[in-house]
DNA sequence: ACCTGAACACCGTTCAAGT
DNA sequence: ACCTGAACACCGTTCAAGT
């Protein structure tokens, strides 16, 4: 176990930026205020001068990468098309996700709201309001894209992200006793393919194709809303 | 602190059961063996003859979740239509994670599928099957619609559950300098209604409002698939 | 076969005390 | 102002031992 000794002094900024690094080279289970200071060169005890506890901690981290996405974002060039601009925000959002495997997890767990996180909103609100959208309708489709909006999807297959195993023959056979319909679905569905480094579910598509459905549903309403005129 | 002593074996069927009871009455938060075993009569180290560790119980628990939405599902009549057969089928499943507010967070971090969530699915997709969807939209359909199929949709902004409280005008005026698309969003959309005992988001509506927009985009893909006849 | 007691290796957190 | 040492109240889990 390497532990560093830096002569720095401890910052609540610091401590935040350590414990992101800590959870991306080893889990975000392997956070604790123990090893943290350690990483720290410094006592567990003494991270409380500068964070109350360690939900502040989770807090901190979530605003950390909400801020990581943030200027991710800012060095985007987006589309003046409110579906196009919003796509492309959300699109990049989920790239920084993936640099962050962890991070979902936390996010889904923070009560308190993070002041970067409100920026982020704010941003995607501006989109849809120069699109012409109505306020009640964005904040519909806020509700609509949930976590997605974020620019991540709540998987309830695999929530551990890694690619998925393409399920063999046997164990296709003995699902179609109990789970006739799911067998037959993967049997189609799940070819392994040996050029690809994906499982048998790409991601990324399939990130794309639910994103797509909720934005393209979300314009149409636009549209009659605007043909309909009334409010 | 009432610790019952019952006469009663225990068994991993009752040790998941009650494990579900202490997070109704008290929250997810405060389901540790050691409480586990004491609200059985039991040392908590008994618990370890009938589970493998505390995974496993959280696994377990998810099951039994999933087996009473399931026992929910089977008392439904479904409409033959397989929109209106999906959409009455996940609102009764809602309905179940109403009754238990802490159950999305321990479904979200399973990585171990539940054989009762696996039958859950099935009859889903059967119901896609016999409303003439193909099994590549259906797979792409399950991807789509996440934790939303299951009856649950997370929240980005208060994963609590509870109302939230409907912005002061102060918040407003303080908010709009940095976040004002944010502010201008809620100053129109968040009135608060003394009316009504819901905060200004009105959940229910919120869920029906995204899972339609999913619903209402697959069922026009499968129609237009069904034009194009083309697989 | 089923349950227990004692013990271990961790947690987060407090508080008085050091510089 | 900033950090530490000792201590407390918890965790999950093991293992040899009891019935």
């Amino acid at each position: 176990v390497e532990t560093s000794e830096p002569r720095v002094r401890l910052s609540r900024d610091l401590v935040l930026k350590t414990a992101v690094q800590i959870a991306d080279d080893t889990g975000i289970e392997s956070l604790t205020m123990r090893r943290l200071g350690e990483k720290l060169g410094a006592e567990a005890m003494s991270l409380y001068y500068h964070v109350a506890n360690k939900e502040q901690v989770l807090d901190g981290v979530a605003d950390v990468i909400a801020s990581e996405i943030n200027d991710t974002v800012a060095s985007l060039h987006l589309p003046a098309e409110w579906k196009a601009g919003a796509r492309k925000q959300i699109l990049a959002a989920r790239k920084v996700f993936l640099r962050h495997k962890w991070a979902p997890a936390v996010f889904v767990s923070r009560t308190n709201t993070s002041p970067e996180v409100m920026r982020y909103y704010d941003g995607l609100v501006g989109l849809m309001r120069n699109g012409g959208l109505s306020n009640d309708l964005i904040h519909h489709s806020l509700h609509a894209l949930g976590s997605r909006a974020l620019g991540f999807n709540q998987e309830l297959f695999d929530p551990g992200g890694g690619p998925a195993p393409a399920p063999t023959a046997e164990m296709l056979d003995q699902m179609a006793g109990t789970l006739p319909h799911l067998a037959g679905m993967l049997r189609e569905v799940a070819h392994d393919d040996p050029e690809s480094t994906l499982g048998w579910c790409d991601d990324q598509y399939e990130f794309e194709f639910g994103l797509d459905l909720i934005l393209d549903g979300l314009d149409r309403l636009a549209e009659s809303g605007e043909r309909a005129d009334l409010d």
